[in-house]
DNA sequence: TATGAATGAGGGTTCATTCAT
DNA sequence: AATGAATGAACCCTCATTCAT
């Protein structure tokens, strides 16, 4: 007769890892009915995985609410239409992304006994920032749908150099105040330390179309860091 | 405009295959071969227009026929739909845009009076190359839909280095065998330069989602040939 | 690769119900290709019978196209969109609404022998339009859906009275000056003439809801006609 | 009916305590259940006011509800859903309608000083009981819809003439009776009453479409009454 | 050969309706 | 009893693609 005749059970499936002990005697048999508040959460992930996989047009809705576990009308729901989501899941992303490249440039100690293993750390560190899926994205599809949604280009970055560049340049100054780097200008340091380094994982690996691995990673950033010091080293010369 | 601009003269004659460079000479004014094969040239040059502009999934086959000023069905006459128009007109272009950075680099002087003019002159050229939407489409184009057309990125872009870093990187082994720059590794300088001059030019106009004025586009060019010289400048150190 | 499946050869089928002879003797095998030109105006058909049966709301334009046999972006082709579509088929209907009303005024013989039987055979004349499927979806759905097209209201009837209000007046007016009605206006006559026939009858059917019996038509024409003729015979007093 | 099929009997409980005379006694006061009945309330007059507005199928649940100040699912607490919520405003203003009708007939003199003015006062009378938004939508939502609800039409006008034509109709057989009308069918002649008043104003309101000014409101009443006295008034021939 | 007309499939969005609180 | 959140079913519309001319 109705369509809900059987309410339980034909849940369509959801994996829903589910960490916890799923053992036979759990007391609650609680049904994978997670709380209201984290549909929300779990629609921009699956946004974030489709997105990424698909680009914008390709990905469906309905792609995204079943990733996701949900109906098609409770992503229209939470968010307005496909390009509110969009949106939310951009901004969203990009806040984790620049906390975790700042983090990775807090990280950097300002008077490094090895600077070159230091620096290389960095990179290392921001190339996985780079790769997280979470923060592919943004490299990805920015670029992708840049043309179509050019203000979130200017949330998102800022006009000029980014407060990522500014952070790392604040660190590439304290290193130069400290002897250690000779440059002219910090900002402009900054910006080519990323161009050498996380820059040419993301040409090299086009964009995370290509998978790169380990050995040839390494291989880019050191290069990349050797190209740095070579140009910005205090003691380039020989010392 | 519309569609109709030549409604006379459409004989049913031969397909007249291979419009491009049909002699050794291209110079020459065109043997006015009107009718057939230029039809072909226009879907593709309005297909290169249209899905720089929109993108693959975004870009219509009315809107490129409209553009080319042909008939929607005459798009598939020609090619086979809108994949197959899509990978030829990349190839078409990728042919162009290798040639004519290939051309750019070919321009660099082995034994240059003035090292730095000659490779600011250089990053110019290939800033132009690669700003000129002909080859913008492979930047934005190939990153946008890599994803969806992986064996493109393969027939584009050879498996590791380009053609168009190997073109560079002959030409600095050669300013390194004169004595001009010191290198460790000219595949991975010229990579370097890459990153340094175009790279950045495609960074900072987001892959050209930002028009740079040319002011702007100086100062990075100049910055990044600054820095690859303080790296591999043969008298970086002072001499 | 593309949103749609490689199109191999497996195009299903199409089963066209093809209600001709399709005996192995057709000598014209000519299916129900209906020529170009007459789709449009199947399709307007079919908007009017199912515009008519459901109101707008509720019509789906895949009814429309099954109604009239074509596929759903045949209409969309055709017209620009359900608005589109509904307005064209009430600006045509009305049209041709109009012009049967006409007509039946027109028959009005100017000097007739027998008044009441005259007026008695407009009454059915004009009921008949009234009652034909074409015009009845002009009073029927413009109240229906005028609240949210008020610009057709306007495009269909004037702004006061109509120009069939007006054509009913002329000869009501003739009349009066052959010494056959006595009206302080012929407009207002005219007016009430339709409100004591046809729009009674429209009241009494429940604007259409309620199939009338012939019968009973004829006795709320009768009725009417009586009573315009008590208003306004000129021998109304006995003579 | 609706868009979906109705729901004959698999309504899973709401036993509908039926609000309509729930036994013998229809006076009892009911015993102040506050708060909660005026709910009820408040939705039918938003169902009112949105279905009127909107029509049956573009008022959505979610505007009458928030119209109503309460949560959609109240709606369905209190009545079943859409359906039955529009019969029930419709009932409910039916019956209002009809005893402001009846009201306005019923002060009707029987033996009237002035005629004309007595039986102007009354259309006017009548012309604002139809123009009473509460009413209104009887004869413009009852028009709208009366195809879908079929049932609807049989419960609020009679089957024939409706109660307020015999109300009205026994009225002017008093006055037929008193010596100041001649109709040969006092049925026919209230029905003829009603269509030269309030039915022109319809007409000519195009059905609340268009707001009438208070001065044409006037001249048609004014006519509809004339032309009414000119065909049933005993003294017409001169007296 | 080039085209106007037609189509099947699918996308985004809305809505009446129900569940869990 | 009342509500926020969730859902299945359509609906309007678009697009890549193919006939028939």
């Amino acid at each position: 007769m109705s369509r809900r005749d059987a309410p339980t059970a034909d849940r369509p499936s959801r994996p829903a890892a589910e960490p916890t002990a799923s053992g036979p005697d759990a007391k609650a048999p609680r049904p994978v009915t997670r709380g209201r508040v984290e549909k929300r959460q779990a629609i921009l992930d699956a946004a974030l995985v489709v997105f990424a996989r698909e680009g914008y047009d390709r990905a469906g809705v309905d792609v995204i609410a079943a990733e996701a576990g949900v109906a098609k009308p409770t992503v229209y729901n939470h968010f307005g239409g496909k390009e509110t989501l969009f949106r939310e899941m951009v901004l969203s992303s990009a806040i984790r992304s620049r906390e975790s490249s700042l983090a990775a440039i807090d990280a950097l100690p300002v008077a490094p006994a090895d600077l070159t293993a230091e620096l290389l750390g960095l990179a290392h560190r921001l190339a996985v920032c780079f790769r997280d899926p979470r923060a592919w994205v943004l490299q990805r599809v920015l670029v992708t749908e840049s043309a179509h949604f050019p203000d979130l280009l200017k949330e998102v970055v800022g006009d000029g150099t980014s407060r990522i560049t500014e952070a790392l340049a604040g660190r590439l100054a304290l290193l130069g105040a400290a002897g250690r780097l000779d440059m002219p200008d910090p900002v402009r340091a900054a910006a080519h330390f990323f161009a050498l380094t996380t820059g040419e994982v993301l040409t090299r690996s086009l964009n995370g179309a290509r998978p790169t691995e380990a050995a040839e990673l390494d291989a880019i950033l050191a290069a990349g860091v050797d190209t740095f010091l070579r140009a910005f080293a205090a003691d380039r010369c020989g010392g």
